[in-house]
RNA sequence: GCCAAAUUAGUUUAAUGGUAAAACAAGGCACUCGUAAUGCUUAGCUGUGAGUUCGAUUCUCGCAUUUGGCACCA
């Protein structure tokens, strides 16, 4: 999917197709005042204020029309340069322009607009010579933005387009989005009889299928395995705990508003838990360490509820009860660098397996600023931040570092994906924490019979299991590969009058060989067998006919080719063998 | 949660202020089949609660859920 905001060229122009929206919208509403209207990854956006009236996507066709005769008329986009003093007169009617004026040093920002015509806007450019540029465009959905995006402001209005130099150009990306919606996991997951929601159990709370949970049971394995050979121990802990347990850690402080609320039982008080790190600290607790037994590696596929405000909900992506693949490691600070460096190769290695490719690394810090989230100790922070940079120079990943992004007891690394709608997900995470172990008072011995405090590594390779199955979905378009396919053969007989026996022959070979196998012995025409089984993704489809049973041979067809091979059995399962366990 | 929109059969979609339609799926019958849909047939539906109306799936309002953004995302 193309970034227009990289692309310096597509960037001016979309720019200048978002001043031709608001042209077009002061045309059509005189009444509109304008706040930003800035180039995004997908196109542009304009925020505007519209007092009582509101814009809907029905009323598409109306402004795009405005926007076509602008852009017919063909007017030159003229630059002219303002002291602040001229700006403020100039917009003195206007409270957006006015708030954005006064907060820019004259000084260092020179203030400039822009006229095309009978509209002009305060901006830095640079736009393109004429509006004419700006012909192959298309208005793409509207929706309530809260202004400078903080909740207890107004809410404006952001209109979203796209813009390209060629009428090919839009054709193709908007080919593109309707493609994105193809591979949307929550449409794959229905297709595939993967997952479903159900709104009298609840919504955001996703029940998993046979052939999602086959596909679930995989992926834990996979990656408990990854974690037993790297020392990991697994404990199975309960998905609730009293409230006590959170005011320890502070989460009840500082998350209290993303927990389901606190109930009550026999004058206890109890919450469901939103993350385990808690529980793991307890596990570690329950003995005495020894610097010698460190680093102590506590892995669980645990259930937390996180209760997400109803508009964040989002298929198997973002729900209010799934699966962490969480681990905390408890370690020395000298083997915080080696237990990082562990976590990362671990999650670069899955990667490779699973043959993810589209990923970036993002660092996330504290905001220094910010008090009231951060655990308040400098040193701890400065240390933490500097280490996890160290660990990452050294292995020589690329990362972006993100400001304000940390959790409230230390910085993390993340790895983000796009998924097919919406905005960028956080799959594994790495958080280095200086401060849980001292709340809870966890202790090792040291060499020299001293008591300290461990470091607690928080990791998650698949983040949530859940969303990792909702991008992993996306990503293959439903075509899994042949370990994580919950059917992996089909076998089909050319007729059951004559095939049937030799086919249920080749099914129980198969079964027996280890594999998820189907027999379509259904009265049905061997093309609609076929066709059943490549909608429904099936690896390979086996058809076993006359010539099959006089060769003694299974021929097969792979999902999405259409071309046939033909094998004898051993063989075939011999090189099926090698494919599903070829990941490792 | 906020700004909008949507909700019709298991699924995808059509239509309507006066007994709601089709395709696929499901059941039945026939066909005995060589690489993406054999034919016939049966059954099945207007999210929910109010209001307007002689009559509402259709209009209005509330609620629920879903979708697109915003905000949130340990």
């Amino acid at each position: 999917m193309i970034n227009i905001k990289e692309d310096e060229k597509l960037n001016v122009l979309n720019h200048s197709c978002a001043h031709v929206l608001a042209q077009a919208i002061k045309h059509l509403y005189p009444e509109a005042k304008f706040w930003v209207g800035p180039v995004i990854e997908s196109g542009f956006y304009y925020d505007i204020d519209l007092g009582d009236i509101v814009i809907k996507e029905e009323d598409f066709p109306k402004i795009e029309k405005e926007m076509k005769k602008i852009v017919k008329d063909g007017k030159r986009i003229v630059r002219h340069e303002l002291t602040k003093q001229e700006a403020l007169d100039k917009f003195k009617d206007d409270p957006y322009k006015i708030d954005l004026i006064s907060r820019m040093d004259e000084e260092s920002t020179v203030i400039s607009c822009y006229t095309q015509g009978d509209f002009t806007d305060l901006c830095r450019g640079p736009h393109v010579e004429t509006v004419k540029a700006c012909k192959n465009f298309k208005l793409l959905k509207v929706s309530g933005a809260y202004w400078k995006g903080d909740k207890n402001n107004k809410v404006l209005q952001r209109i979203y387009g796209i813009c390209f130099p060629t009428e090919e150009e839009l054709a193709k990306h908007l080919e593109e989005l309707k493609e994105a919606k193809e591979r949307d996991h929550r449409k794959i997951g229905k297709d595939l009889d993967i997952f479903f929601m159900n709104d009298l159990v609840g919504k955001g709370l996703p029940m998993y299928l046979p052939n999602g949970y086959i596909i679930w049971e995989e992926l834990e394995n996979y990656i408990k395995n990854k974690e037993k050979k790297l020392g990991y121990q697994h404990v199975l802990t309960p998905p609730l705990g009293n409230v006590e347990l959170y005011k320890t850690s502070g989460h009840w402080e500082h998350y209290k508003d993303n927990m389901f609320p606190k109930m009550e039982v026999e004058g206890e008080e109890f919450v469901l838990r939103p993350m385990n790190c808690p529980h793991h600290m307890m596990i570690y607790a329950n003995a005495i360490h020894s610097y010698r037994d460190l680093p102590i590696r506590i892995g669980e596929i645990a259930r937390d509820c996180r209760f997400e405000a109803s508009g964040a909900l989002k298929g198997i992506e973002r729900t209010r009860s799934f699966c962490q693949n969480d681990a905390h490691l408890f370690v020395t600070p000298e083997q915080i660098e080696s237990e990082f460096t562990s976590v990362v190769n671990l999650i670069l290695e899955t990667y490779k397996q699973l043959n993810i490719t589209n990923y970036t690394f993002e660092l996330s810090l504290r905001d220094p600023e910010d008090k009231v989230k951060y655990h308040n100790d400098d040193e701890m922070w400065n240390m933490a931040e500097d280490t996890l940079r160290k660990v990452l120079d050294n292995i020589g990943i690329a990362y972006t570092e993100k400001i304000g992004e940390a959790a409230f007891y230390g910085p993390k690394l993340d790895v983000q994906v796009k998924p097919a709608v919406g905005n960028e997900i956080t799959i594994s995470t790495c958080q280095l924490d200086f401060c849980l172990p001292a709340k809870f008072n966890l202790t090792y011995i040291d060499k020299d019979g001293s008591k300290k405090t461990p470091v607690v590594l928080h990791r998650a390779v698949f983040g949530s299991i859940d969303r990792f199955i909702a991008y992993y979905l996306e990503e293959t378009k439903g075509a899994l590969p042949l370990w994580l396919s919950p059917v992996q053969l089909n076998v089909i007989p050319v007729n059951n009058a004559y095939h049937l026996e030799y086919a249920q022959e080749i099914f129980e070979k198969l079964k027996s060989a280890g594999f998820r196998v189907e027999l379509d012995d259904r009265e049905e025409k061997l093309g609609y067998k076929i066709r059943e089984s490549q909608t429904r993704k099936i690896p390979y489809s086996l058809i076993l006919g006359q010539n099959e049973v006089d060769a003694q041979t299974i021929s097969y067809r792979k999902y999405s080719t259409t071309d046939t091979v033909t094998l004898n059995i051993d063989d075939f399962i011999k090189q099926i063998k090698f494919e599903k366990d070829n990941y490792k």
